[in-house]
DNA sequence: GACTAGATGAGGTACGTACCTCATGTCAAT
DNA sequence: ATTGACATGAGGTACGTACCTCATCTAGTC
């Protein structure tokens, strides 16, 4: 039988109140008593009874998700992934509720940071890029004693107290390591589509593609960013330039999270299938391009694992308990046809 | 506010007793009366609090783990993620208990699990090749109540609950289209190195490994299997002689749970660098042989999410309760230098 | 109409913890 | 010696569910 505080107010010879009172930092105890308390936990092992502890405090845990309202397809994918923790989420005490702000309008993201105080929320997770005001949001919301996850982009200078996501210069160092690999001994010349070199993970990823290119496969050459802001018309067009443009190219690197426009003007132009092209975040899109041997390979991030992590988290910051690191580590997926689940 | 059994009662205008008679399926109860209940469960879409049931019930999970006593690193990466899982499984009321057999001795393994019933545990979590004597002590135990689950090898033939592992067949796929891949357009020859042909993840993996190699590497040479019996001595002597007699060996792909002593040999023949490596399980030893540059890819599992699910999937056995499938998925990891976590 | 089996209700205790109130004890400063 | 601040104890209620006992009601049987 596991110990309860009734062993440990007897082991302590001391009253359950004071044990309680220990237990939660409650104020009014000697700190020799504090301590006597803690040697009985310790000596009998104690470990409190979460659920218990949890249905006593009538403990709700009312999260709030922050997301961009972005065409990309893995925001849709994020979505679902929340949608479907949401729909279990009534079983642990929580109730998740998801706000949108419209991508690249930080004013807007802002002005919905506002409204949320620790009245209305017990926890925070957001992907949205760092700007000042949205700094000083989440400064704001920190210290009112919210807690803070950053989702996929992190947000380093914000004192946010997790990041769920990659590393994302460790994504584009495992992209060119395909890319590398994938090319053989002979040398070639790879395009780079990112979709903006405002946001974070996008150049972070650049920067580690870079990285490993130079480094390990000098022979390839690593042709400058082409920006598409994530408009499938612009993706058309600058991709169609290089292809005419350019007839020696062996790889294509997509780093940002969308793919669509991509896959189909290389499907168009017929060259899918004569280039190495890596590609970021399993959707229905890059998902479907894999099983046709289009793209070749998908550096992803799981975002069920994301979500699953981001609520984990924060239930653990609202209790004040600790996470198990390994079970948070959002792994770097390589994805190619055959391991597509 | 979530409703409660107290809800229900009003609302199906019965009294609480008649609600928990429902709920917990005991007798006493006329039909209509039953659906009348039911009809005010999911009228108010009421969902027991099972962490308050399972206070009330005092339900303890009493889970038990049966691995082999193997040398391969894997087993122990296996032990050491379990070990890390017990640490924090008392906040949970799960006790974790591990038996171990010898490997390779299906008569020490069925008096271990003959030692099990459902008076001593409530689930059990089991990684041991598929006998007939398995079978039957399986078998056994599941018609005494005690939900299973294998581990990472399947034992399709036992009513087992879950799987929990990866497909294996797929696994051996994933690692012919890297193997495939990393050489390019040029031809070569591989050799495969198995444990046993008895062990059925191994077979697997090579029937998976041979379909792709044939499918969309025709020109690449696949050797026949050499089997090592997870002992070192058998490695190191079997893989110098191919290295020997074979000087156009392009790839070697390492099938079982260990790759120690291939690793050695290949350096101890300077020859890693030259030839595509291609292994399954993350160690100590794999891991470093890809920092090295000396392997060049692993197809792996992730031991720590084998352990978490197992033990999630067996709590809600026993609660009779449904799982999140996306969590329980075991995903083909591919890991190479650049996402070394 | 008496009897009986079964359905249902009323009310309790328990699980392990949180959190509250009030009484009492202790000790040091005045 | 009195006061007050603070430490501690005693005992309670609550959370949502499980599970128990006993009383009462209902419908059918003879």
């Amino acid at each position: 039988m596991r110990p309860t505080v009734n062993d440990i107010a007897r082991a302590a010879g001391v009253s359950l109140a004071t044990v309680d009172r220990v237990l939660n930092a409650r104020p009014g105890v000697t700190e020799k008593t504090v301590q006597r308390v803690n040697a009985a936990i310790d000596q009998l092992g104690y470990v409190r009874d979460v659920t218990a502890a949890n249905l006593a405090r009538q403990r709700r845990y009312r999260l709030t998700f922050v997301l961009p309202e972005a065409p990309e397809l893995f925001v849709a994918t994020l979505r679902d992934a929340l949608a479907e923790a949401g729909r279990s989420s009534a079983a642990d005490r929580t109730e998740i509720r998801t706000l949108s702000f419209p991508a690249g309008n930080p004013h807007a993201l802002v002005r919905t940071l506002r409204t949320l105080n620790s009245a209305n929320t017990d926890g925070v997770a957001i992907f949205a890029p760092e700007t000042p005001h949205v700094r000083d949001a989440i400064l704001r919301l920190k210290s009112d004693g919210v807690p803070i996850v950053a989702l996929v982009s992190d947000l380093p200078n914000t004192e946010r107290d997790h990041f769920v996501g990659i590393d994302n210069i460790a994504g584009g160092r495992t992209a060119a390591f395909l890319m590398g690999k994938f090319h053989g001994k002979r040398g070639g010349s790879v395009m780079v589509l990112v979709s903006s070199m405002q946001a974070r993970d996008n150049v972070e990823r650049r920067l580690g593609f870079d990285q490993v290119m130079a480094e390990s496969f000098p022979e390839i050459e690593v042709l400058p960013s082409l920006e598409n802001h994530d408009d499938e018309d612009i993706t058309a067009r600058v991709v169609s330039e290089v292809l005419d443009a350019r007839p020696d190219l062996t790889g294509v690197y997509s780093v940002g999270h969308g793919s669509r426009a991509l896959v189909e003007v290389l499907r168009a132009h017929h060259r899918a299938r004569q280039l190495t092209i890596v590609a970021h975040e399993l959707t229905s899109v890059t998902r479907e391009a894999l099983r046709s041997g289009d793209i070749d390979a998908v550096v992803s991030q799981d975002v069920g694992h994301i979500v699953r992590s981001a609520l984990r988290i924060l239930r653990a910051k609202i209790d004040g308990v600790g996470i198990v690191p390994g079970q948070e580590r959002i792994r770097i997926e390589i994805v190619v046809r055959e391991n597509l689940s």
